[in-house]
DNA sequence: ATACTTGTAATCGAATTAATTACAAAAGAG
DNA sequence: CTCTTTTGTAATTAATTCGATTACAAGTAT
């Protein structure tokens, strides 16, 4: 299984929001940009703006990003649209046989390497930031 | 949303097989000790079966593994049971909309990304193996 | 022939996802 | 104050995936 798309969405917000901030970005507006439903756009706007990466307000047009973008990693915004909770990027298998050596003891051994994994994916998340990815797509726009 | 727990299960049989390897493993037997359905055993001994890690024949009771202990890693296990597709660990928003900036760049670059993470967590999935696993169940049994 | 096992397909309920609709509440314009 | 626009949020829906279960054909040994 793949890990929710929010994630992704929530990336092109922040980038959108920046990228396009001279004007006021709407979530009817980047709806269109992501090409998605409009609520679907304020909920994660939600998570974002509990996680603090964004302002916006009941009733006002527009969003603006609450941080430097320079210090907006990936990581936070994967932290902030909740795709995988804390150790549960694998699943284990609930209830092996405790009068089984293996059944006993597989779980703590395999949570101690599943964390360790996953810990290695979100420090990748972290190197990268939406500064990052506003100028890589600017270039990517030059050529 | 988690990887699923064949994953886990792959690793409990292929540890289970070698430290009860005096002993038949019937995929009844060992869906005692995981604590599932002999036919979710049989399914994923299939997939490890057809990655080369195990040996087990139709009709004939027992599994054994196909590889030195220290020769079969968990990036091996995690491949063999399919639980994350080539690149796909996370999900990208499909139709973007290619008449803005963002939407027609976005994918490129958050693909990238999303790929240096998922081979980070790979990475480390490759730097253990199921002789670490096994020696590790062992040693937490001795305290 | 009988008993046991593997291999595999079909089915089921539960959980999750993204999309959609609907509406209350907030803010601003006239 | 009234009307319009927008945000915030809940409810619903169809699609997908998962693990468990049942069932049975086919292979092997006694």
């Amino acid at each position: 299984m793949s890990i929710s798309s929010r994630f992704a969405v929530g990336i092109h917000i922040l980038t959108l929001i920046e990228v396009n901030k001279d004007r006021v970005c709407t979530s009817e507006f980047i709806a269109g940009s992501v090409n998605t439903n409009p609520a679907v756009i304020r909920k994660i706007m939600g998570m974002l703006k509990n996680a603090g990466l964004v302002n916006v307000r009941p009733g006002i047009a527009g969003a603006e990003l609450a941080k430097d973008l320079s210090e907006i990693t990936l990581l936070d915004v994967y932290k902030a649209v909740n795709v995988v909770q804390e150790n549960e990027l694998f699943s284990i298998h609930e209830n092996p046989n405790p009068a089984c050596l293996v059944g006993r003891n597989i779980q703590d051994t395999v949570s101690s390497v599943f964390s360790t994994a996953q810990s290695a994916m979100e420090k990748a998340l972290e190197t990268v930031t939406i500064k990052d990815v506003v100028t890589d797509i600017l270039e990517k726009e030059k050529l």
